[in-house]
DNA sequence: CTCCAGGTCTGGT
DNA sequence: ACCAGACATGGA
């Protein structure tokens, strides 16, 4: 996973009138436990590349994956290290190499995305720019894409604050803070773009840290 | 040896 | 629409 990138357009004090959750109790106390976070920035293809890899896989195990995929198929750009393949190089490359850099089943994802990826020319200005809920829902059209990495791809990849990604840990920690126990993903995603509005992803950001720190 | 991990897809009700 | 299982791999 690159980690190299962070957003440094999102001045969190100077964004406080965009930020009506500010007063949310809950959120109000991540915000104290996080000042100062800010979003990850990645190049839209990374971060899809990256969450493409992520299901039923734990953090370190995704960042294991990239880093094959960059040595085997990326360029070099700095004292050994290769940057991610794009995905014109990886629409090139047999599933069966990728299944080598121990993919798993996400091997035939990342095959067929690229694929499909090569045939739509554009597709990076049309996600960049497109309405939420129209990137989105093209997004979620490639094989392996579900509503949730669309969102992370959005977030990270794209900027798209609107995006509330909903995986486990936003599940039972909305479950838990908000109340909202046994509603589905679908359901807690909507929740949280109306109730955190434009800056949603913001607040997933620090929802998600809180809740992982919890663990610890 | 089992269980689970920043999910998604498929085929059952 | 909603609910299991399957899906590869690796670490606890």
């Amino acid at each position: 996973m690159v980690e190299d990138y962070f957003a440094t357009d999102l001045d969190f004090d100077a964004l406080a009138d965009q930020l009506p959750w500010r007063t949310d109790p809950v959120m109000e106390k991540r915000i104290r436990a996080w000042h100062g976070l800010r979003l990850l920035r990645q190049p839209l293809g990374e971060a899809l590349l990256a969450f493409l890899c992520s299901s039923a896989k734990q953090i370190p195990h995704i960042a294991q994956l990239c880093e094959r995929m960059a040595a085997r198929f990326g360029e070099p750009i700095w004292g050994g290290v290769n940057a991610l393949p794009t995905w014109a190089r990886l629409a090139e490359i047999p599933e069966s190499d990728l299944r080598a850099c121990s993919l798993g089943y996400r091997a035939a994802f990342v095959h067929q995305t690229a694929r499909r990826l090569a045939a739509s020319p554009g597709w990076e200005a049309k996600i960049m720019s497109a309405p939420y809920a129209e990137a989105h829902a093209w997004l979620a059209e490639l094989p392996g894409v579900g509503p949730k990495i669309a969102d992370c791809v959005l977030l990270f990849g794209a900027a798209n604050y609107e995006a509330f990604p909903v995986d486990t840990w936003i599940l039972r920690a909305m479950a838990e803070r908000y109340g909202l126990r046994g509603w589905r993903p679908a359901q807690v995603a909507q929740f949280g773009r109306a109730h955190f509005g434009p800056l949603a992803g913001l607040a997933q950001q620090f929802l998600f840290s809180g809740e992982r720190k919890e663990k610890k």
